[in-house]
DNA sequence: TCAGTTAAACTAACTGGATAGTTAATACTG
DNA sequence: CAGTATTAACTATCCAGTTAGTTTAACTGA
């Protein structure tokens, strides 16, 4: 039924954005997508203008995600050390709503942002803005101690999105290596980062 | 001058590195790297076997490097603290030496090490080994508390590779941004990094 | 000491297959 | 019937890998 363009334009993006995680901007193939999502090649370009149009939008997806998620947090009424952990939280969930994000983040770094517009760039700037405020906050009621916001953010997102990234490759790892116990469940590692970013920010490091 | 092979094969191979952190195996074009290299494409089928087995001479290159350096930590006979800064330094100074390090290794990891092939795995995996026996011994001598390798590891690692592979994106971000501050050098990311590190095995943290 | 031989190192030009993007025609629905 | 959604088949380009032939250094032995 045509007319009520079912859902050929979200199943796109969700078999793009697998694709796209699974082997690169480069590496991603427009026909195994259309493929993946049971849908005619011309469509991606009937409902997006091109590959690179397509890849955009899931980029611009994700970030607005993290950034609304993030500045919701910043912005709300909390002590300043529930705000980091709400700010940790805030990206994993975003992360989980959208399981490709991870992946294709570390990729934009490993290149340089190459294929972010200006704009997305800007929204992914508003993360690091945001735990700026919230350390600034915490700085000025005395809870947390000076600390660069740039060594903070990396210390929080660096771990996360590698942990979410490589679960493919630790199952892959895990089947094959022999009995190799080092498995970490998603909430303990989460609460790891919160209480280790705490105690960087309290001052309670060395 | 053939006979003497002068460094076309070293030349192809530092050009290649630099395509392939930059753009992707799948992204690299292999015309490019030979311009790159100043010299005829056909080369790099005669001093390598294809496109992919070039990368995987870089990656093999890169774990070996990685693995020998923390394995002579871990077998060094030095207190336990210090072998953990050192086996920080160790991850540094080889990615140092090889600058395409990171973003390679931010790639593999974001696509389940797809083009690594087995025995640059186990090299791979050859470095949480060495952390594990690390964090033993500081168990057996009562100076660190139990802890997960995997996390600990992806605590040290992470925050490396995303600080190292994001050079590139850091500077051009601060070229258009509005006096982005957030400036750190390579010396104090290591200090952090090694505080934090030995603050969670020394059960100084929560 | 040097003509002749060998094999490694190198090159220009080509090939074939993959793939992003196009198009013209068709189905459906309100 | 009007316009949106969809399709099969096509095109043009790009790019990994090949090939046939050339140059050069090192060696041979007379």
């Amino acid at each position: 039924m045509p007319r009520p363009a079912p859902d050929t334009r979200s199943r796109l993006l969700a078999a793009a954005a697998a694709e796209f995680a699974a082997r690169g901007y480069a590496g991603a193939n427009v026909d195994r997508i259309a493929r993946a999502a049971r849908v005619n090649k011309a469509m991606i370009y009937y409902h997006f203008r091109s590959k690179a149009a397509l890849y955009g939008e899931i980029l611009r997806d994700m970030f607005d995600a993290v950034a609304a998620g993030v500045q919701a947090v910043a912005a709300s009424t909390r002590p300043p050390d529930e705000k980091i952990r709400r700010f940790v939280e805030a990206i994993v969930s975003a992360a989980e709503e959208r399981p490709h994000f991870p992946a294709i983040w570390l990729r934009e770094l490993a290149e340089g942002a190459a294929h972010t517009d200006a704009a997305t760039l800007r929204h992914a700037g508003a993360v690091l803005a945001a735990l700026g405020t919230i350390l600034e906050e915490g700085r000025r009621l005395r809870r947390f101690q000076p600390a660069n916001p740039l060594l903070v953010h990396i210390g929080i997102v660096a771990p996360l999105l590698l942990f979410l990234a490589s679960a493919p490759l630790r199952r892959k790892l895990d089947r094959i290596a022999t009995a190799n116990a080092a498995v970490v469940s998603r909430d303990a590692f989460v609460a790891h980062i919160q209480r280790v970013t705490l105690a960087v920010l309290e001052g309670r490091i060395a």
